[in-house]
Formats: C-alpha cells, sequence, structure tokens
DNA sequence: AATGAATGAGGGTTCATTCAT
DNA sequence: GATGAATGAACCCTCATTCAT
C-alpha cells in the first residue's frame, strides 16, 4: 500500500508500521464517515469500517471503545473540532454584514454542505431520536457552536445598523433552514431519485440569502442594502 | 365501511367480536404509525407495534403480511390516499393564486405538518437509502403527487398572470424546503431539544411564504400583494 | 357446489347442509391426500387442507383433533381400509401363483402405485423418522398387512410346489422393491426433473417380476415356467 | 489444508487455535450430516448444527451463509467430491464387465450405502420437492454423475459384446433401484422397526446383481457368467 | 355445527463486542 | 498491538391449535 521513499532507509521496517499506527485512527475515521453517511449509524456494521479501513475487526474497538464512541470521534474530527477555526476567521471579518452572511454560506457550502460531511447532518437529524446520547453530543458540539456562529453574524449587522432588530433566535432559522433543506436533498432522495430533484445548490443558496436580505436590510438604506 | 341495515337490528351478537375485528387494522396502522414516527422504520420491532395495538405478534401479520406492506399501508392511510381529496379542493378553489399557497401551507401544516403524519415524511428521508424500494413506493405515491399539486397552483398564477413566469420546477422547492424544515425539526432534533427551537410554526411559514410571494408577484401589479 | 336436483324440494335446505355434513371429512380427506401427497406432512399446513376442503380452519379441527389423527384418517381411508378387500380377492384367487403374483403387481400399480395414495408410502417413508408414532401406525396398519399378503402369495407358491422353498421373508423385498423405487420416481425426483427419468412403470414392473419368476420358479417345469 | 514447514516449527503458539479454526468447517460438516440424515433438511435446526459441533448458533454462520450453502457443502463433501475419483478408479478398471459391475455395487456399499452418506441420497428422495433449488443442485451434482458412471459401465459391456445393446438409460434404473431399495431401508422405516427388516444388504444385493446380469449377459457366452 | 381471529413458541439469520492467541 | 473466531441476544416471520361468537 505504502510504497517507499528511494533513500533514507535503514530503520523504514520500524518506521513504515510506526506511520501505519499513526495513520490507522485517521484512516478508520475516513471509513466510519463513509460509511456512516451512506448508511447511517445504526445500519453501519463496525466490521465493515474495519475492513474498508483494511484493518480486522479487532482493531476498531482498539481505538474506539463502541460504535458511539467511534461517531462521536467522526463528528469531532469533521464538524466540531473545525469551529475554532471558522469563529477566528468570522471574528476578523471585515465590511458589511451582507456580505458575511453571504461568505458564511459559501464557505458552507464548500467546506461541510457539498462534502462528505453534511451526510452527518443528515445522519444526526435522522437517528437523533433513537440515540439520544448522540443527540445531546451533537447538539453541544455542533449545532450550539454553529447556531452561535450564526447569532454572531446576525448580531453584528444589528448592531452596526446594517440590519433591522429582528428577533435573531428566529432569524437564524432563515439561514439554517436552506441549509438543511440542501443537505436532506444531497444525501436522502437526491440519491434515489436524482432526475426528480434538479436543484443547483450554489443558486438555490444565493436565491434564499437573497431573500433573507432583503428582509433583513435596515430601511434607511433603501432596500438596495449596498449601493 | 359497514352500513347498518335500517330495520332489524338483531342480528348484533357478534357485535363486540366484529367491532374489534374491523377496528384492528386501524388499531394496528395507528400504532405502526406511532412507532414508525417515534423509531424509524428499521428500528421499529413488528412485535411492539402488536403490543401497542393491543394484541400479540401473529395477529400483525394476519392483517399485513411484512413490515413492509406495514408501512405502505400507513403511508396510503396517512398521506397517498389524501391527495384525491386534496386535488380536488384545490381545483375548485377560487380567487387569488397568492391567497392559495398561503392557504395551501397552511391546510398543509393544520393535517400534516402539526399532525404524526409529518412523520413519515422524517422516517422516509432519514430512512430512503436503506430501503429503497420504500423510497420508490414514497416518491411514485406521495412525492409525485405533492410536488404535481404544488406545480398546479405556481402554474395557476403563471397562466393568470399573476406570477412572473419563474422556472416552476424550481420555483417549488422554495415551498417545499420550509415545509421539510418544519417537518424535521419537530421530529428529530426539536424532540431531543425542545428549548433550544423556539420555533413558532406558523410565523415561520407565514413569513417564508410572504419572501416567496415578493419574489414571484408579477411586477405589473406594483407588488399590490403586500399593500 | 352442489346442484338443486329439481324435483323433492321443500326441506330441501336441510337436506343440502345434511349432505355436506356428510361430505366434510371426506372433503378433509380428499384435500389432506393432495396436500400431504404434494408437501409431505410437516411441510403440509392445517389451514391450506382447510382452504382446499371448501372449510374454515376450525372446521378441520372439528373432525379430526389434529394434524396427527388427520394424517392416520388419510392413511385408514386410502390404504390401510382396503386391505380386506385385496386378502379376500386374493384368498380367492385361483390359478398359478406365478400370475396371481403378476396380476397383485399389476393390480398394485393401478389401485395404488399410478394413484396418489402412492403418495402416502413415499411420504411416510420420507418423514417415518420425525414422527415415530406415525410410522408406528403405518408400521401396522399398512405394512404388515402388505407384507402378509405378499407372504400369503409366496408360501402359496412354495406349498404348491411352483416355488422353490426360498427364505420368504427375504423374497418379499424382491417384489416390494420395485414397487417402493416406482413410488419414490413418482413422487420426489420424478416431478422435478421427469425427462432424466424416462421410466415406464408398467414395462419396469413387469421386468421385474419376470426376473424375480425365473429365480423363484421350481426348477422342474424347465424354466420356462408356464409354458 | 496446510502443509508443515519442514525446518523451523517454533511458530505453535497459534496451534490449537488455528488446529481449531481449520476444524471447525469439518466438525460443522459432520453435525449437519448426522442432523439432515437424523431429521432430513427441513427439520435440523441450525442451532442444533452448531450445538453437535460444539459451537454456538453464530458460529455457524460464520462458515456457512445459510443453511442452503451448508447443505450444499455436505452434499460436495460426501457424494458429489467424490465421483472424480472413482471415475477414475473406474475408467481404468481391466476384466470383465460383469464383475465391474459387481465391484461397483460392492464399493457403492461400502463408501456410501453402508455409511452416513447414503443418508443424504434419502434426505434428497425425501425433500426434493420442498426445495427445488437443492434438487437441482443435487440433481446436476450427484445424480448426473452417478449415472454417468453407470452408463459408462454398462456402455463398456456392451461394446465390448460382453451384454446385450439393451436400452442403456433404462437398464440404469435396473442397477439404481435396489440401492436406492437399501438406502430407503437404512434410513426410514428400517430405523423405526429394524426387527421388521432382516435385511442382508449384501446378500440382497448381490442377488439383485445375478439377476441383472442373467437378463444382461451376450446370449453368445451361454450364460457362462454363471458357470 | 361452523367460523376465523388470536395466540405464542419456535426457527433462520445478523452483528456489536469480547478475548485467546 | 493486531487478529479474527466466537458469542448470544435480538429480530422477522410461520403455523398448529384454541375459543368466543
Amino acid at each position: 500500500m505504502v510504497t517507499n521513499p528511494p533513500a533514507e532507509r535503514g530503520n523504514d521496517h520500524h518506521a513504515r508500521r510506526e506511520r501505519r499506527k499513526e495513520a490507522r485512527p485517521g484512516e478508520l475515521l475516513d471509513a466510519a464517515l463513509e460509511l456512516f453517511v451512506e448508511k447511517g449509524f445504526a445500519a453501519t456494521r463496525s466490521e465493515e469500517v474495519a475492513a474498508r479501513a483494511g484493518v480486522s475487526k479487532g482493531t476498531l474497538f482498539l481505538y474506539f471503545p463502541s460504535k458511539e464512541e467511534l461517531f462521536k470521534a467522526v463528528v469531532r474530527e469533521n464538524l466540531a473540532g473545525r469551529f475554532a477555526e471558522w469563529q477566528k476567521e468570522f471574528g476578523s471579518f471585515e465590511g458589511p454584514t451582507s456580505d458575511m452572511l453571504r461568505y458564511g454560506m459559501r464557505v458552507w457550502w464548500e467546506r461541510v454542505g457539498a462534502t462528505r460531511a453534511s451526510g452527518i447532518t443528515k445522519l444526526m437529524i435522522s437517528e437523533a431520536r433513537n440515540f439520544p446520547e448522540l443527540a445531546a453530543f451533537y447538539q453541544q458540539e455542533v449545532i450550539r457552536p454553529g447556531t452561535d456562529l450564526v447569532r454572531r453574524i446576525l448580531q453584528r449587522g444589528v448592531d452596526r445598523g446594517e440590519f433591522r432588530a429582528v428577533d435573531i433566535d428566529y432569524a437564524i432559522f432563515g439561514i439554517v433552514a436552506p441549509m438543511l433543506f440542501m443537505t436532506m436533498m444531497k444525501h436522502s432522495l437526491g440519491v434515489c431519485a436524482p432526475q426528480d430533484y434538479p436543484l443547483d445548490a450554489q443558486r438555490y443558496l444565493d436565491t434564499q440569502v437573497d431573500l433573507l436580505l432583503n428582509g433583513l436590510v435596515a430601511r434607511g438604506e433603501g432596500r438596495g442594502e449596498r449601493a
């Protein structure tokens, strides 16, 4: 699987094993993400995760004490662990908040929505009721930071007089709903009957943002919002 | 189901058993709906459906030959079987199409969204990939008639000059997405952490319709919708 | 099912019911025979027997307290109950014993081998080990009288000097084996792959009898046995 | 299966587990053969097979994906897989074909008829109609090669002028029928009431062969077979 | 007498997790 | 560390038999 680098041998044997050992968790998380997205949490068999990662069933349980812990690790790796970076990124944003919103939506689509990571969201919504512990974990590690991020953007718009003083807890859904809709389409019925869903993601999301902004932007700026 | 013979009510010694027998399918469908909505298709055990309907495991299979058929029957009873009525209702609608749209959204919420029936939609989106046969059934029996209904409303608006000549296949999602979002919230994370989702459905849906209409109404009428 | 006789009505309603009531056991035995032969004892569902007889499941158990008793009744009706007649028929046979043997084989084929009744034999051989009580019953009610009949024929041949003084308990199998072979072919593999078994019953049986006789007939008669 | 490396026997710490693992399929096949022969295919519970092999229910399905596949494996192990050897053995036979026939019958009895393997034949005849896929498999893997083998012997006899030019497809049954009869006796009624069947197999089979040969041997040789 | 709704033990198969090697 | 054989509880579905009507 791993080709030897031509030079620098010597304790090469040991090195390769080391590298593989260190790579193990990552390979397992990758395989798990793929399968969780494909089949959901309950329907994913641990053995298949191990097989796809190229290790044995036993090894999986060496790194993750249970399927639930494996799932949590997948969530941390692909979603929860990235909010720190995103918060920093948005904390230093300069320019109109409407641009910030548009940028946020685009960034979400590129880094999450269009990737396998969005499958986790679909999975979580699908199985939340059957795995309340996972749901609580996801709520705390993903949804809370996520809504906080959105809330901060909206608050910034209001504070700077760019947005009307809307009920922010409420307006959040105006942003999140289209994201979720896209996500569900992409990972559920869109897979079964793609021809029935001729949805262009970018166009859909852009439209939604525009609609949203036209309802959000302060009147004084004359609906032009930017002009 | 059985019309009473006008005279001669004498033969009611079979009454209790008869009544139970005729009620069975309905009781089972009710129990199944409840559990399917609660746990999903795969995680619902047929024995539990039977127990909740107050019968034994075997009795369930007396009325429905398999879990899949039970599910289809639930879908027919609660969604698929009602489109005929709805189509008639909307076929005879008079008045502006914008009202029709608002009315449709309200009716959907009252009869589906706010009821357990919406749980079927959530279930189907959750499990479509794992049960392709059910997905195909649902696609044909529910999604197709549903989108047809929406499409007809939009087409009416365009035909009567009330709406701009938008891409209807595309605009459909502007109506369906908020429905789906509400549905997913109600049956998934909303169940686990309701305090985090202080979402008033009517208000949310009304807002979405208004946003949508303001993008749809023909210019010539001068945004009169809002006046 | 039963057409009314044109005349003689009056208590016709009662009469028909009576007739049907009396016919019930026979219809059930017929249906049971058919299904037992088709599928065996264990794989035959009582409900199907009832259905094929045109009555309800409960009625079957009104006439026969269990599936095993039903089977015994089928055996009595189709095999066990007929030995008395056969014994009388063969008791009064006149002529050479070799003819008697040929005649017996032909009679067996016509009345048992070629009919559904032979299916009982196949069934019994198939399931004897799993239903020892049935096996004991069959042993006593069918096999014992059957072998007795054959033994009597052979004994007659020996007593009259027509046959050599062979070990009769042993020679019996020379007669029974071809019967059983035909039976098994007819009801088992012959059903699955008839093209592979181009067996003409009469010819096969005739040949077997001739072979048998040529080994049985007393030498003094010069192998011609009849000439 | 695994050949021992000649030197360096050091790595035998896996020995016990390894040995058990390699022995498992065989142990399971043995247990399955025993139970299939005892109870038939349908009445044999997979859990009991596992128990008799000393493992748990789940382990059985580790080695054989279903009961049907388990049965096929049993057939291959005990019957189908041995025809190659037998064909070679008979291909190099020298001497009169009548001897070959006698030898074949004896060999069949020793290696199949008298062993548990013959129980498979009884089982298959018993359950062919209820398991058509198994019947087809058996037909192809056992019956076809078996009849081919017999056909070749008869053809040899005819080709060498030792046998009359009989209808071979027909004569085959003269050989197979006694085999089947013995088999059915041994595994069915013979088990229930052995005292009623004082059948000495060798003697029965020898007799049958002799009868058959006297009808087969070419006249020109003057029935020399017997001299 | 006749019905047929109801029962519930039982059988094939799956899969997360353990543990000897 | 790594393996993969082994476990056994769980799940869907069947069917002989019972019994209220």
